[in-house]
DNA sequence: CCGCCTGAGGAAACCGGTTGACTGAAACTT
DNA sequence: AAGTTTCAGTCAACCGGTTTCCTCAGGCGG
């Protein structure tokens, strides 16, 4: 027969710390407003340790605390700039109490769903939202239904909670990197129209070109994945009328997987890589040593954005004023095989 | 001032309708128990939608029913792999009036955290398992707090709950596919030792090598990842003392990651692909079609496996016995640029 | 005409915490 | 010595559902 070792209660904590159930609530909440002998306090905390007491998550939400959970919406798990904010959102929201759950909004379409399930059912304290976008479903539940929330990478303008990277500052290392190899001639990948972070790296790159008075600094937009990268790099790939040769010699592209798809499309043009045309991706996974050549990247603090994201929203939800935040950490340049200067010889 | 258009409780419900909370908790979870009018339930559920209505969770699953929440455990996200599965379990999961909520559980370091956050805590019914491997923390946990759970993809033998793929009939179609064309010297890339799906893998290849009278067919291990593909790749292919040429023409890797470094591996000991050395990676993926050439693989039903665990939880949650699952969708070849003929022309 | 059954729904206990109001004893004032 | 604080904790209501046991009205058979 199976034995039933139920989970320890807060009355069995209580009994066997001979308190009661408030005073034993209190203690493991650490509370103030309560004043309790040192000794009477470690024999509470004994009493829950030894009975390896967890709190009911339910009945604690229901009591009209929290529920010490938080939801991060992203757009697509199988970018895996994702995952490592994600993790970073994990890991400092364990720190400070809280569990960080993770769910896909697959650019809106699952907002409402998501947005039901875990802030309507009560599910969660709070929101730290990567999917945004103008005109997505969830701002319109969020006005109806105001919950504790942040936008992370992408911005909602006038949120006043957003929660960003220096992106502008990527643009500006990717390019200076390519100025230095010789590139006067140098494409963008950017991401959809209207995506913030995209939108400011591209403004971000348009100006620093003409700030070095590059030749040439062209830039074509696409979704950020491989295919999107394709497309966009077909059109600045190619050649104007009467040429032959590509008028670009270096691409930088807004995502990792537009830069797979940009090589990609490079090498279907018969053109090789670094030799004739360069390119830089953002953002610095494991992935990106792993390609041939191995690609150079603008490493983006993505870890930190998602510890930065619970910080702020964490301090909301503890009544604090929330503010627009930017993490400290600069981008930094890693560098790999997929860039040399202008003809460069193999 | 902010309205707070506060969440409908059930007593709001029932107070619209004109009939009390019970009843109204009985219509909406469509118990038997008890006999309504036609109009009655009409009221009841015209209420609910009016008002928005949205049972709170915690209050649901303190009333000793169910939280309607389960957790699937993967060992990586960043293996789009498990982001497949992920997908394949919420949707069916969300089907079946459940919220599938995802954990990354690194080899078993996070494993007593999350089954403390959300099985301790009350937040899940049930667990998707992925994450197994022998002596992994949480088959301790789950004996000593028995929850209702299932393994997929890793089984764990003798639990009577995997739910699991035709791995064995993967290698025979990866290896099929290579005789076809010609290959008699195919090495293997396998995972670590342990794991069940890869310890499949790996015996039903050599079984079937032997079945096909391959000259050789040796096997190396490695993780799952880029340069586990690496490793194992440069052991394969090490050329026998007084030859030039690598001892294989092809190789099969046991994951996708693993296929990628055994690109890399292949081109830095300046062998071609597909003409020198042809690669065949398991479970399809989008990125597979973006790399150079593009990857030949063995799409696995990873989609399906996660429907098929979550209905297998279900099912047990529900008190119905459980036992071992096999996804009835067969394995099957995606033919790309990775694979020809040895000694192919180019 | 009375008792019994059945259909439709209601009353209230309960789940496991949290919280603000309250109390008894000891210590301190005056 | 009596009143007032402070300390250390307790009491009990409450959160929002679910579930078991009832009740009530009408229909039916005898």
């Amino acid at each position: 027969m199976p034995e039933q070792p139920v989970r320890a209660r807060l009355v069995d904590v209580a009994e066997m710390a001979k308190v009661s159930k408030a005073t034993v609530s209190k203690v493991l909440n650490g509370r103030q407003d309560l004043s309790v002998r040192p000794e009477t306090r470690q024999r509470v905390q004994e009493a829950a340790a030894a009975l390896g007491y967890r709190p009911h998550s339910g009945a604690r939400a229901l009591a009209g605390a929290r529920t010490h959970a938080l939801a991060l919406l992203v757009p697509a798990l199988d970018n895996p700039t994702y995952v490592t904010i994600a993790r970073g959102a994990y890991q400092r929201a364990r720190e400070l109490g809280y569990l960080s759950l993770l769910a896909e909004d697959f650019d809106g379409q699952e907002a409402d769903e998501s947005f039901n399930d875990l802030v309507q059912e009560g599910r969660v304290d709070g929101l730290l939202i990567a999917s945004a976008r103008p005109g997505h479903p969830l701002l319109d539940a969020l006005s109806r239904t105001p919950v504790p929330h942040v936008f992370l990478n992408r911005s909602v303008e006038g949120s006043g909670r957003n929660v960003t990277m220096d992106v502008a500052r990527s643009s500006i290392t990717a390019l200076d990197h390519l100025y230095g190899l010789g590139h006067r001639a140098v494409g963008h990948i950017a991401g959809p129209p209207g995506i913030t972070p995209s939108e400011d790296r591209k403004k971000a790159f348009l100006r620093h070109a003409g700030e070095l008075g590059l030749s040439a600094s062209p830039v074509a937009s696409g979704d950020f994945t491989e295919d999107g990268g394709v497309s966009a790099a077909l059109q600045l790939l190619r050649p104007a009328d009467g040429s032959t040769r590509p008028p670009v010699t270096a691409l930088y592209t807004s995502s990792l997987a537009q830069a797979m798809g940009a090589m990609t499309a490079v090498r279907d043009l018969g053109q090789r890589i670094p030799e004739d045309v360069s390119v830089v991706g953002n953002d610095d996974l494991p992935v990106a040593g792993h390609l041939s050549p191995p690609l150079t990247t603008v490493a983006m603090p993505l870890y930190e954005l998602g510890t930065a994201a619970v910080e702020a929203l964490v301090a909301a939800i503890q009544g604090a004023p929330v503010g627009d935040v930017v993490v400290p950490t600069e981008p930094r340049l890693v560098l790999r095989g997929s860039t040399a200067g202008p003809g460069a010889t193999p």
